[in-house]
DNA sequence: CGCACACCTGAACAGTCTTTCAGATGTAAA
DNA sequence: TTTACATCTGAAAGACTGTTCAGGTGTGCG
């Protein structure tokens, strides 16, 4: 085989993974080949295309799922799911450095998926709503009908 | 300065994200400190602890989130969620290269989020089961209350 | 058979994520 | 105020992800 190195390529990112920005959500109108020569199914692309979700949606729900792709991040809700508790029990509860559960926490926090409140020199983390718990149970159902 | 140092560690990961491996999910026996000085609250450490869910189905788990967590892939699945599509149609709905579909088309067959049949040259692939749609539904209510 | 086409796969690159280290911020107690 | 402690934040290293390019596999047609 070969190698590739050719185009730069260039992609961008954001929060979490950033798809090309316009143009991407663009109707079928005028051009819309299926494959370059043999345009396979035009008709069902074209009625699709429009279902398909907006760039901007399927980019929050994937900053969203990407929040729930570690498991240490997974570790630490299910720690809170039982109850409140502050970073350092948590550090302790799941096996993690402190800053490493800083850093994740806020990943959790930045999809409220955590809230919190200070005391004193400590600050609580709990569960933000019982989403989380549901989505929980239905992939929990998905995995084990392996 | 000071802080944490708790250990080496060393990560390791595969599929999506692999935690450490043993020893990450082991009781806090013996040792145990929240933080090295002041055993914060160690009841509540120790009460939780064994709430916290196994590295094996964190790990599952994450890599379930971690097929959803991307925008082309959940766009992929919205259009799938209309309609059994081929490859290159796919590709035309959501204006991507086929090859990167396939990878994409991949990932999300490992985890049994679309399947599959052929036909002639065409390989035409659909939503797997419903509880992608279950969980696209409760991802956006929770997206919505923002 | 041999070509064309749809799709898949491997390698490489660039971008992103997670951890750690070091230091900064905020709060409480001496 | 000064000190100690809990937590947060920024930077850097290493691993992982997603795209593209090039080529491989499988199927149908001439």
């Amino acid at each position: 085989m070969k190698m590739a190195s050719s185009k730069p390529a260039s992609r961008k990112k954001g929060e979490a993974k950033k798809v090309a920005s316009q143009k991407t959500q663009r109707a079928v109108s005028s051009d819309a080949p299926s494959c370059e020569t043999s345009l396979v199914h035009l008709e069902n692309v074209r009625q699709v295309q429009p279902e398909v979700i907006e760039t901007d949606s399927a980019q929050r729900m994937a900053e969203f799922f990407s929040a729930l792709s570690d498991p240490h991040r997974l570790k630490l809700l299910s720690a809170l799911a039982q109850q409140e508790l502050c970073v350092c029990d948590l550090a302790a509860a799941v096996k993690m450095g402190e800053s490493a559960v800083s850093h994740q926490l806020r990943v959790l926090r930045s999809q409220r998926l955590v809230k919190y409140r200070r005391q004193g020199r400590n600050v609580y983390y709990s569960m933000a709503d019982d989403h989380v718990a549901t989505i929980y149970r239905v992939v929990a159902a998905h995995l084990e009908e392996g």
